[in-house]
DNA sequence: GAAAGGGTTGCAATTGATTTGCGATTCGAT
DNA sequence: ATCGAATCGCAAATCAATTGCAACCCTTTC
């Protein structure tokens, strides 16, 4: 298995790059650059993780709170569009945006306990899918995979709960 | 690849054995039995595939048109705690509800052209899955696959595609 | 660098799926 | 048949997400 690490410190090249591909697509489209998309993907960029529409809502508030759900949900539908970001849900019926290319494809371990959501990537398996859809005659485009189940190491993932819990109750 | 069969006719085997299923359930759990409960799940498991609320209200009212939406739900999520049913979402923001353990468990390739979902099951893939799991110390309890492309066979993809136009303007 | 045209914003209202409150009804153990 | 609890049906409420619209702000043009 290859765990997918995500970089620890902001890395604002990347940043950068990101800035500059949604410009691009900006531009293609004959869209207009905005104070509130700048911000926006500015802050979605720097977050790392799986991040849902409030709590990228949240930390744009922080830059400028007159920004509202209604253009963070536009600019993230563009951010999809433009293919710079992904959308992913995982049944708790909202939406989570993440922001990719960076870290390639990879599928996603989900622990039902504490909630930890880990990323692997394997090729055998993306092989395999490969190798099926030729079987069925179907041409695979993207796909999802995601494992639901529990941590085994037991202390780490109490910790995680527990710690996720006192979040909720502070905030 | 393994693809699933589904039985063409309606097993009635099957379906007793998922309403004696329920009817455990809901004794176990000092539940009771209903009229509407046994309609609703007796149309159910009458039908195949990928079940939507909707779909399924719509064959109930033919059956009892006085069972509204609030009852479908709340069965729809007692069959789900009882295992005996799955539900699924594939992206296009409603549930969709499957009868199992009659076709074992399986992963779906969904074509975006004609919205046809087909099922398989591949041992390597589970038996992989298996093994990155354990390399990354967690336990599956389930998992989800789905992969979005197109039919290779684009006749028998616009055929279906058509004919659920159609569909869609008559209805 | 002001005006024009069109995309964008923020807010509130709307949608669409799902859930829930509640009075009326039905179940099932006694 | 009776009684308490579970269930139903409906309408109202919820929740995430979308949309209508008047005010606003980009960009291009002159």
């Amino acid at each position: 298995m290859t765990p997918v690490k995500r970089p620890k410190e902001v890395d604002e090249n990347f940043v950068k790059e990101k800035e500059a591909g949604f410009a691009d697509f900006i531009q293609r489209k004959g869209l207009k650059t905005t104070r509130q998309r700048n911000t926006i993907i500015s802050v979605f960029f720097r977050l790392r993780g799986h991040i849902s529409v409030e709590e990228l809502l949240n930390e744009v508030k922080k830059v400028n709170p007159r920004i509202g759900y209604a253009t963070v949900y536009r600019t993230l539908h563009l951010l999809v569009e433009s293919n710079l970001v992904e959308e992913r849900r995982f049944g708790d019926g909202l939406a989570r945006y993440e922001g990719h290319s960076d870290v390639e494809h990879h599928d996603h371990m989900i622990c039902l306990e504490c909630g930890e959501i880990s990323e692997f990537f394997n090729p055998r398996l993306e092989a395999l899918q490969e190798k099926l859809a030729e079987e069925n005659n179907f041409e695979i485009f993207r796909h999802r995979l995601e494992l639901y189940g529990v941590c085994k190491d037991k202390e780490a993932c109490n910790k995680r709960k527990n710690s996720k819990a006192a979040e909720a109750r502070g905030a």
